[in-house]
DNA sequence: GTGACTGCAAAGCTTTTGCATTAGA
DNA sequence: TCTAATGCAAAAGCTTTGCAGTCAC
């Protein structure tokens, strides 16, 4: 399920920056990362709790913390004060549908054309970006 | 400042829906909707709270539930749980300064076709945007 | 060994809700 | 008049903080 090869990048990528490795906080990362939902703090809780039953909320919201400083995934704040969490940083399309909540990733090479442009014309330095479209996706305008 | 035919256009936006025009509402809909600056609930309450020393925020918030749906203006979740508010509800793109804090909105008649494609190809049907470019504005730049 | 991390509990804050009073249409 | 809106207070609920014990390195 989870290769080798991506849990050392995650061992990595913490140490490099001087965070430790323990074994809660690659749970989390796993969690964040593995989930393609865009899951809630609460839901990472859920499912981290799962191998370790003493997990704390405290410690959900501090990793993730950690892991938007290294840029592992990105937060975007959502309706109803819920946070969910993105592993996708590279610019996309969040597809979000307003009835059932479901949150689909799409690529488009053209937005870093957008973004570019966006950047030379203002003088703004890019760091990060959030492209969210609200709507009805295919599934629930069919019902 | 204002001119009359804003207002007119908020009043009636307003009773069209079936919303009682109420001098609170109508100060909160000018302070929302004049300020370009994306300012959050506490802002505008406080703008609001010169002319009118007795409102509550949870009349602004109350209120500012009537314009989301009534579509003068849309919420812009972010974080530190703070709701900032968008006048302008077509496809723009918010660049967001991480050092200042400053919104600004930038034009692009790109998005539309971005939008489409990204509809066309999903089968998805488009209600909203949100586009979110982060990092440091040119004036943050030259300090 | 030591400084960072965990996890419990409590605090912090934005936003929402309940309800009596007030006022728009 | 009659329903909807206001505004006070309290609740809700996500996220953060403090701190003692624990563990990675």
């Amino acid at each position: 399920m989870y290769s080798d090869d991506a849990l050392k990048m995650i061992i990595n990528a913490l140490r490099k920056r001087g965070y430790k490795a323990t074994p809660q906080r690659i749970a989390i990362c796993k969690a964040a990362i593995q989930d393609l939902s865009h899951p809630t703090a609460q839901e990472i809780y859920k499912k981290v709790k799962r191998d370790y039953p003493t997990i704390s909320l405290a410690t959900v919201y501090q990793t993730l913390k950690v892991l938007r400083e290294i840029n592992l995934v990105q937060e975007l704040p959502f309706f109803q004060r819920k946070i969910r969490f993105d592993a996708h940083t590279k610019p996309h399309i969040n597809l979000v549908c307003l009835k059932c909540g479901a949150i689909e990733d799409l690529q488009d090479p053209t937005l870093y054309a957008i973004i570019d442009k966006a950047s030379g014309l203002t003088g703004f330095k890019v760091i990060g970006q959030r492209i969210d479209v609200y709507g009805i996706c295919k599934r629930c305008s069919k019902q």
